[in-house]
DNA sequence: TCGTCAGACTTACAGTGTAAACTTACGTTG
DNA sequence: CAACGTAAGTTTACACTGTAAGTCTGACGA
């Protein structure tokens, strides 16, 4: 006879089920509240009994980093490889956003997972498959990711979500500190920052845009130095 | 009679030797080691006298991020915006190569110091004397500050630092992994990662010079719009 | 000589990740 | 059905974290 008589099985514990609450405390509370024993908790389980599921906490942050990579969506065959990206990019800003910490995590999580893998390896793809040489692939690469990632970088850094605490911030800010030791942050503050309709995630896109555009005219010097066809 | 006769007198502490110190533990063994009882030990003397010298774990965090700022050169006045800006950028990336701790540290620290707005002063002191209007300010300050955050982030986000070490890990990785499941991304590795002379730093230059690059055919773009001489 | 006080030290506490040992429930096998 | 192995949970314990609160010390001014 099982002893738990009456008790309703409890939910079986898994490590998806642990990656996926642990993902959205971290949303909801930040990534530095996210301990084994909260986690345990929100689980309705003990710290420990995680341990059967995850290898140690950083296995736990490697696997959320893998499963939100899961969320990008990968540019598409049909598009041209710059719509491609571009939509990629979007969508992982989107998830950058969504995911506070996804960004400051990656540094330490080393090792990809298997969503992270076939994401760059489509990524490449695109760029191989557009006629870029392997060099310039790993140019295009660098400069396209340093900038998106770079760019959540510093939204996040941003002390302000909305327009009005930006605002108010702003206003502190400046009554404090600035006047004339920093002229030229007074008046882009003043002039710029604390204008109505101002937000910085609004640079995202005609940054990415010109990255892209660039990286068109580089590749098509190339192509003609190489020699190949162009249409025309 | 002083009670420590003979004793040589202790050096006595202050702001700037803690943070100094803190800094040099934080590039030597990281920043997840830099405890406070650490830093005391480091300097002789117990964790909580530390807190006569900084407010709390995050202050000292905070006076660390504004003192390497110190180290970034600020954009001359006596060169052209460009190569200000270029210069500064490598500057740049030179401290967060040497401090690699610091690029992570940035979210968290909401309040910059002076030296840190003393610099952003002069970056958009650059843009503004280049003619930019305060958005493209705005818009290329955005897309230059992303570039090199991401990828001095990127960069350190590689678990490896020497071409060996690369080689290496590439080794077992491919051994491992790929061989037909990330078909580009197995070529762009043995084809091009793993050849000798590659390190993804070597990327930082030409991504740099694409970005100042666009942004100069976009302010030239505007200033004609906007109908300003433009020398021919 | 005394009082003041800054700057150091001591102690203590709540919270962290996780090792090690345990308990329990269930499925398989004799 | 009994015995056992195993997977998944719990309990306990430990070393280490930041830091609050209280104490001690030595130099200096009155």
């Amino acid at each position: 006879m099982p002893a738990n008589t009456g008790a309703e099985a409890r939910i079986k514990l898994n490590r998806e089920r642990v990656l996926t609450t642990a993902i959205r405390l971290a949303d909801e509370n930040g990534i530095e509240r996210l301990t084994m024993r909260k986690l345990g908790e929100e689980l309705g389980v003990e710290a420990m009994s995680l341990y059967n599921h995850v290898a140690n906490k950083t296995d736990l942050l490697n696997g959320m980093i893998d499963t939100v990579f899961e969320e990008v969506e990968l540019p598409s065959h049909s598009d041209s490889w710059k719509t491609a990206l571009r939509k990629r990019s979007l969508s992982l800003r989107e998830m950058l956003k969504r995911h506070t910490w996804a960004n400051g995590l990656m540094d330490s999580a080393a090792t990809p997972g298997a969503a992270t893998l076939r994401h760059h390896d489509r990524v490449i793809g695109t760029f191989r498959n557009a006629g870029f040489s392997l060099a310039m692939t790993a140019h295009a690469l660098a400069v396209l990711d340093s900038y998106v990632y770079g760019f959540a970088k510093q939204d996040q850094a941003l002390p302000f979500d909305t327009e009005e605490e930006a605002a108010a911030m702003g206003q502190v800010f400046l009554a404090h500190l600035l006047p004339d030791q920093y002229p030229y942050l007074h008046e882009f503050t003043t002039g710029h920052v604390l204008q109505p309709g101002y937000s910085f995630g609004k640079e995202f896109v005609p940054g990415l845009d010109l990255v892209l555009d660039a990286l068109e005219q580089e590749r098509d010097a190339e192509v003609k130095v190489t020699g190949e066809a162009r249409a025309g």
